[in-house]
DNA sequence: TGACAGTGTAAACAGTGGTGACATATGGTG
DNA sequence: CACCATATGTCACCACTGTTTACACTGTCA
């Protein structure tokens, strides 16, 4: 009975949060689980009432993480521009994400995590990449034509994003391409060029 | 004295080779300098007369991995087919890499390892996507016609690699498209098909 | 009030990467 | 051959990590 109150109250949310905000300045694996216990004044070993594990937790970050991106995607495409031009922002948005949130999205990607392990994270992960195909469906009846079955070129721009993505982050833009990061709108614009639509 | 021979002779071969087989059944993450001493019959301290610490470990490792993926790019073009049959197969080959060598592609793109400290590797992942360039400009002057430059038509390429090297071994492949792992061949074309190339 | 589940604490364990002092082995020198 | 510098391996520690177990406190509901 040292401290008044004892009961942290929203510890759990405080855990996600805050590990959270850590990854925004250091990578998952810095992370620990008796620092952010500390940050919160809190005993290490509280952690485990609301997390099993280290991993759970992560997940739980994952899932916020999922969250976002979707967000991010679907505000991209509420656009009344034409179609290539949406596909155009809804690229964008997802290697500008990873380049914000590089470690946020190495751990959502980077294989870290065993994402069978819960399913909410596989849920999320289906309905980040089955945003592709709602998108191309929709492009179709706004006049974008393409030989091939929506699902196929939703997968191109998918692995698209993936790549350009993942090369963001790994700040694989030095001397082979361009020097870019900054211009993600021209890499974006050379993706959907690139591609074989209209 | 209580062993004859006492070094070892080659531990740094040793280290790299015996870790890069533990990554066939096991992630990054759970190889541990010690336990590889204990499998080499050394004293866990002796690592460190070879590598500076586990990251360079780490990057010895990688190095081999990028060696053996240019290798299998360079295979995968050797070829008298078609430059669309050529791009094609280079494409596959870069899935079915990841694909067999999913922990060591991991640690290879997933980001766990800061590469700017290890200028060799930034030399070979240069080599590997500056290889794309190559063989797109070897492609133009065997009939592929594009309007943009050869290095942004790389770039695509490189990205789609990326991407769908990345669905792989994340196994992203359940519901949303294919059921694909088996059927490689079939993406790889889908990814140049889908291309505007021609 | 009293039982009780939820939550935080304390102590301890095994495992990790890493350091520094020391011991041994190796290979070249005189 | 003797000798010695250097490369390599060992040993004793350290700080730190995730995790478990037994215990203590708190709030709630009967």
């Amino acid at each position: 009975m040292r401290k008044q109150s004892y009961h942290h109250g929203h510890l759990q949310e405080a855990l996600v949060n805050i590990a959270l905000k850590s990854l925004e300045h250091q990578r998952a694996s810095e992370i620990s689980l008796r620092k952010l216990a500390v940050k919160l004044e809190v005993d290490h070993t509280a952690v485990y009432r609301h997390f099993k594990n280290r991993d759970a937790l992560l997940a739980a970050m994952i899932e916020v993480g999922y969250q976002k991106l979707i967000e991010m995607m679907a505000e991209a495409w509420q656009t009344d521009a034409p179609w290539r031009e949406r596909i155009k922002q809804v690229v964008k948005a997802y290697a500008e994400y990873a380049r914000t949130n590089p470690n946020l999205f190495e751990i959502m990607f980077g294989g870290a995590l065993d994402e069978s392990q819960y399913p909410a994270l596989q849920q999320l992960s289906m309905q980040s990449t089955n945003m592709f195909v709602t998108y191309v469906k929709q492009a179709q009846t706004d006049g974008m034509f393409t030989g091939d079955e929506p699902s196929k070129v939703a997968l191109n721009i998918c692995m698209l994003c993936h790549g350009l993505a993942q090369m963001v982050v790994g700040n694989q833009f030095k001397g082979s391409f361009a020097k870019v990061d900054e211009d993600l709108d021209r890499l974006a614009e050379g993706v959907v060029t690139g591609m074989n639509l209209e």
